[in-house]
DNA sequence: AAAATGAAGTGATGTAGATCACTTCCGGTA
DNA sequence: TACCGGAAGTGATCTACATCACTTCATTTT
């Protein structure tokens, strides 16, 4: 549970009305109550390979990437976190199994964290959160599509463009050679688009 | 609403069972009154683009293809569908918009539809049905996830083996360049794997 | 039954992007 | 202030895969 730094903890409010409707203070609590915080130092993991999965993340501030190694130990970034988004490994944390991945912050982070016994209990107590996991999902899954059309059907260069154009902030924090594995493109090939 | 054919259509029963619990004729029957039955012959278009798209489907018989058309005339598979399985352009459907691809029967097809409105009565009505679309779309979710990590890090032949593992039968009934433009790979660089 | 159409295999050639090797440019730290 | 390791740029070369052109075979159409 979480102690009352209610400045600090506004944003998940507005950001789980903006995908539902509003709500007051006091409905807010609850839901906050079923939250922990946690505080990590750059090169620090949430999540490593083998680990039994217990948590959902939610940045509060700094950044992430989650990846998978290859068999020859070459990196292969899933995701990026930042201020505002959801990230774990969701294959084990839904399945409640291994991680397969890991999950590494590349600034100091504090995050929130939902077991996902609290969020299933949660579901249930308020239609609400139901309603909101559910959008989530959703739009999750649209956006998924949308990345593997991209990697079917651009060149590493579009694709490059397609990432400045959605996440123009992640430029400003994120190595290069990391957005490179983020799009499946040697650092070398970005390095020389335009 | 459905007429009677009762032996056809207990697949769905099934296969909603199988993602949440048992249930009883009784409790089936109103479920299966939210959705129609459609026939479609081989090379009709259940969506093309610009349509609204009303409906999500779910296949009793056949098979489907679902693909986007790029500046350049080339098709790029997104989704096939068999028996037993959903499709729709999900973008447009949720989003109750335009599509922005082509669904096209490959096969003669029997299809149960559904609207959006009634997907969603559906799910107020029964708290069974909330529970299957969540797991539908969680599950969607990480089916996806490993196709991006599949085209990250595999080269054409693993990604066709992998194919040939996780659906030996759409091997049986697709067309070999279909799959080729599913795996985004050129038909002849499959025809040359192995 | 003949003709048209489309699936699939295959050779020759072109090219986007990978890999390797080296250099430069920082930002941290000792 | 010098040192070190990581980020990034760049040349040379290699290679997986695309593209084009042609052939064969099977299925559909007339």
């Amino acid at each position: 549970m979480v102690s009352n730094q209610a400045q600090l903890l506004l944003p998940l409010k507005k950001h789980i009305e903006e995908a539902t409707f509003p709500m007051t203070n006091e409905e807010f609590e609850p839901i906050l109550g079923h939250f922990d915080v946690i505080r990590r130092k750059k090169h620090q993991f949430v999540v490593q390979e083998h680990d039994q999965v217990r948590n959902e993340f939610w940045v509060l501030k700094g950044c992430l990437k989650a990846y998978f190694v290859d068999g020859s130990g070459k990196e292969h970034i899933i995701q990026f976190a930042q201020e505002e988004w959801w990230i774990t490994d969701y294959e084990a944390f839904l399945k409640q199994s291994q991680a397969s991945i890991f999950i590494e912050c590349i600034e100091d982070c504090e995050l929130l964290t939902i077991s996902l016994e609290n969020r299933e209990k949660l579901c249930q107590e308020q239609h609400r959160m139901a309603l909101f996991w559910a959008n989530k999902t959703k739009f999750g899954f649209l956006a998924l599509q949308k990345r593997i059309l991209s990697l079917l059907k651009n060149n590493a260069k579009e694709r490059y463009e397609e990432f400045l154009r959605l996440y123009p902030s992640l430029l400003q924090r994120v190595p290069k050679k990391m957005i490179a594995s983020f799009l499946g493109v040697s650092r070398e090939t970005l390095s020389r688009l335009e």
